[in-house]
RNA sequence: CGGGGAGUGGCGCAGUGGUAGCGCACCUGCUUUGGGGGCAGGCGGUCGGGGGUUCAAAUCCCCCCUCCCCGACCA
């Protein structure tokens, strides 16, 4: 039988998280508090997420550019709770060039205020709304407890800004993102059930009217904050100068909106679906969605499984050989396991003797089957799609096995040590700060209906509390 | 910043004044290959830094640095 290879998520889940990142060689810690270098299975991760995100960012109208890494001092304080909220994670540049800067120059913890520095410049007509604008970046928010993927000092994420002529506009395209894009990316593509709802004052962004957000629940029961879209009114427009002349010849400030999400969810894929045997990540996000092992190359399984790769390929499937017969068969079948590689194909001359060969699926560990080589294209394919829809519903399965109605503060506390408490706003909206001292928060708040209210103030909201990351 | 721990080979650790060790990893060879296989042989260390005590310091004393864990802010 194997020996453990992992922490068991039970005895010590922020071990387990540990020895996963390490050992599907997902990431390394830099050598500057916070910072990490992502390595290249997890980078290739992440660019799966990229690509994923980028495609449904784009239908949704943004176009994406670029804005500089160094913003003057000056911009941040133009807005005021937006300083206020970002100052102590600053990192301020003051020497460069041999000496002292007259003006020092911020490291960008999120852009609005030079892209909206930029949008003043750019709009001036209501011909020019919507302006609708992403950037993929890196940003540094020093950090003073940091955890790899999911709290870094850098990070990269991609952040949309957008100018619109009026504030229904705005705040329809910040929940079209919301829905259109980030919902959609995380049940479609990460296989994760997410809440979306709306943030309390006391949690929503600094400078924003209105923070959305998407909470997942991770396997020790805790929320972790997926993405966020704000409806950030006529803040910013204001404090850079954002007007257009409307088509009735009046001058008037752009309603905006600004929307995010980052390598946190990387984080969010280990913890919302591994298990003790290392990572799994569901077949529409992985990188490589099947892996060809050959067992030993005798009797032309060699060529057997070459061809293999070439039909699963021919079938859409991203395949990788795995022929590295200097490496032993069950070290081999663990680093895939590890790396939550979802199909692996176990080929060897036992199974061409019988015109076979066996399939592991990695959502149900040590489920394998023996199936016939012909047709084996399809059939991969087809087990791609139940693996995804499987780890979906397991995650919502574990959802909903840990969320619990509480009707007041002390069961709210009681059920929050497990999982999500939901409880009505009402009973809960003046015990925000009491909750805190037990380190639990307000994740989000949504209508019975589960849809999302345009006002903390609606009358019978759900509360959902849990502790986060 | 407050409280608590730890710095010894790539990683994890043992070593309380007397020749720096163990496991894993790594390298070589043989043997194995269907779940981290076996045997044999190897490489790799200014014991976080500086100062002090001593015939002798990883070990005792002083100073400094770093990292980790727990609390207040955050995608």
């Amino acid at each position: 039988m194997a020996k453990a290879v992992l922490t068991s998520k039970s005895d010590d889940f922020p071990k387990w998280y540990q020895d996963v990142v390490a050992k599907a060689e997902l990431a390394d810690n830099g050598p500057v508090r916070g910072t990490m270098v992502i390595r290249p299975y997890g980078y290739a991760i992440w660019e799966r997420m990229q690509a994923e995100l980028d495609r449904r960012i784009k239908d949704a109208g943004a176009q994406n550019a670029y804005f500089p890494l160094f913003i003057p001092e000056s911009y941040l304080r133009k807005e005021a709770e937006h300083v206020e909220g970002f100052s102590p994670e600053l990192a301020v540049v003051t020497h460069a060039g041999g000496k002292e800067l007259e003006e020092p120059v911020v490291v960008r913890p999120t852009s609005e205020t030079i892209i909206n520095s930029f949008f003043s410049k750019w709009v001036q007509s209501h011909r020019d709304l919507p302006l609708l604008i992403n950037q993929w970046a890196n940003v540094v928010r020093w950090e003073l407890r940091p955890r790899v993927f999911l709290r870094t000092t850098e990070f990269l994420w991609q952040e949309g800004h957008t100018a619109h002529a009026t504030q229904d506009d705005a705040r329809a395209y910040a929940l079209r993102i919301l829905h259109e894009v980030y919902e959609d990316f995380a049940r479609e593509v990460m296989a994760l059930p997410v809440l979306v709802g709306r943030k309390t004052e006391r949690e929503r962004f600094a400078g924003a009217d209105a923070t959305y957000t998407l909470e997942g629940m991770m396997g020790d029961g805790k929320a972790l904050q997926m993405g966020t879209s704000h409806e950030l009114g006529q803040n910013f427009a204001k404090a850079f100068d954002i007007t257009f002349q409307s088509s009735t010849g009046t001058t008037e400030h752009a309603w905006q909106t600004s929307w995010g999400v980052s390598t946190r969810l990387v984080g969010a894929l280990i913890m919302g679906h591994g298990d003790d045997a290392g990572l799994r990540v569901p077949p529409a996000l992985a990188p490589v969605q099947a892996v060809v092992l050959l067992v030993r190359d005798e009797d032309g399984a060699g060529e057997r499984a070459a061809a293999m790769v070439a039909e699963l390929r021919g079938a859409g499937v991203r395949v990788q050989l795995d022929d590295r017969l200097d490496t032993g068969f069950g070290r081999r079948a663990v680093e895939w396991e590890l790396k939550g590689v979802p199909v692996r194909i176990e080929v060897g001359p036992r199974d061409l003797a019988a015109g076979t060969v066996t399939l592991v699926r990695r959502d149900a560990a040590g489920d394998k089957t023996t199936v016939s080589v012909d047709g084996l294209g399809a059939r991969v394919a087809g087990l791609l799609g139940e693996i995804q829809a499987s780890l979906y519903r397991q995650a919502l399965n574990r959802r909903e096995a840990n969320t619990i109605d509480a009707g007041g503060l002390a069961e709210v506390r009681d059920a929050a040590q497990r999982g999500f408490a939901r409880v009505s706003w009402d009973s809960v909206r003046d015990s925000e700060v009491a909750l805190a001292g037990d380190a639990l928060t307000v994740r989000c708040l949504q209508r019975a209906d589960g849809t999302i209210p345009s006002s903390s103030a609606e009358p019978g909201l759900i509360a959902t509390v849990a502790k986060a990351y």
